[in-house]
DNA sequence: GCGACAG
DNA sequence: ATCTTGTCGC
């Protein structure tokens, strides 16, 4: 007899020590926090000048080790005013559907961070690397985190869940939370200087960065 | 049975 | 996510 737990490894082999008994939990946590998705423009004030982006950087040597980034640009300029990094151990695996339960968690804390050291930059809107409502159930890492930060959020996905192989790489934009497809798709071209919005780049490339000089600093030791 | 499956 | 340097082009 299979028990529900070996399915689930057979399913997601990098998934070992996820049960089943905790994919319905995340199943019921996100049906439940998406009750309070707002698919319509909901701003604080109508001036929207500092957009956030977020991303997630991972150790190649260690893949549990990562490193959260939180980048805020000035919306006309597109220069970044604001950056921080916080280098985490990820506990939970990476479960297609389920991306917000181990990337979310990091993004919180840099934003509450954030809040409380410098509020006079806190972003109006977040675009986040992670789809929002283009999900298996409606509620994807940019969902997820615009309702638990009550933060308008754009998702911006690089690759669409079941997509063909398109000589043009295309990037998918979907609703977060508290804006509108519409306003969602005029920001994002707003922040485009290449195929990824600056925003996200900037957080991804500035990610990739803060790892790379912490492992120059965990190789010196060894040497040392 | 086979392929697909955000990061 | 990560594996990866130089190279073609604006």
């Amino acid at each position: 007899m299979i028990s529900e737990e070996e399915k689930q490894v057979k399913s997601y082999p990098e998934a070992a020590t996820t049960s089943s008994v905790e994919i319905q939990n995340w199943i019921e946590a996100q049906d439940l926090l998406k009750k309070k998705l707002i698919k319509e423009d909901e701003f604080e004030g109508d001036s929207l000048k500092y957009v956030g982006g977020v991303d997630i950087s991972f150790l190649k040597e260690d893949s549990s080790v990562a490193c959260g980034t939180l980048v805020v640009l000035n919306l006309q300029t597109l220069q970044v005013v604001y950056e921080d990094f916080s280098l985490v151990t990820v506990q939970d695996p990476y479960v297609p559907g389920f991306l917000a339960f181990r990337e979310a968690p990091v993004l919180l804390e840099l934003l509450e961070r954030m809040k409380k050291r410098d509020p006079h930059l806190y972003p109006q809107l977040l675009l986040v690397d992670g789809n929002g409502i283009l999900h298996p159930r409606g509620f994807g890492l940019a969902s997820h985190l615009g309702v638990l930060a009550n933060l308008p959020t754009i998702g911006i996905g690089k690759n669409a869940m079941r997509s063909t192989a398109d000589s043009l790489k295309p990037i998918y934009i979907s609703i977060g939370h508290r804006v509108s497809l519409d306003t969602a798709i005029r920001i994002v071209k707003s922040t485009c200087k290449f195929r990824v919005p600056e925003p996200i780049r900037q957080a991804d490339i500035r990610s990739r960065e803060y790892l790379r000089k912490f492992q120059m600093g965990m190789l010196k030791r060894e040497t040392s």
